[in-house]
DNA sequence: CTGTATTTGTTCGTATGTATT
DNA sequence: AAATACATACGAACAAATACA
């Protein structure tokens, strides 16, 4: 029902570890497309339930894993696979 | 008296509160009369010492109280009392 | 009609304080 | 002590709507 992916804050893993996860799978799955720009970073912390703080921690996991690229006022996006 | 808003950043309140209930004593009182426009948003923060952040987070609470209104643009109006 | 200036709107970036582990 | 996590606040870049010459 939910469709809210369960961060869990007590959980073995580090929450912003669960929502680098979790975003990762959304970009293998094909949710979010190459060259998309996914939600606001404050969207993500409001859909997660989790502060802005982790999900900057989760998405400078994915920028240094080359999922993604982030620009200054314009916003986040999926990285096409070359 | 003073003229000069002392927002306190370190006080209990928010400092987005304190700015929106200054900002609501002088509508109440006057200074801002109905239909007039208030300054600019960025001429407010300044004004307060406070971030463009916090003004948009006071204004957010007297568009929600009803006290002004907003248009993209052009700018915020004190709403006259029904 | 075409710029240009003004003003609000959105989004990422950074810093600080507190609490918890 | 150090890293994580949350919340607030300030700062910077990008964007859109409006008005007007």
């Amino acid at each position: 029902m939910s469709g809210v992916p369960a961060i869990d804050p007590n959980g073995a893993e580090l929450v912003y570890v669960q929502v680098a996860n979790h975003m990762a799978a959304r970009i293998e799955s094909g949710e979010w497309e190459p060259n998309r720009r996914l939600p606001p970073e404050r969207e993500l912390a409001d859909f997660y339930g989790v502060s802005y703080d982790s999900v900057r921690r989760a998405t400078a996991m994915l920028r240094e894993q080359g999922l993604i690229v982030t620009v200054h006022g314009r916003g986040t996006f999926v990285k096409p696979r070359h």
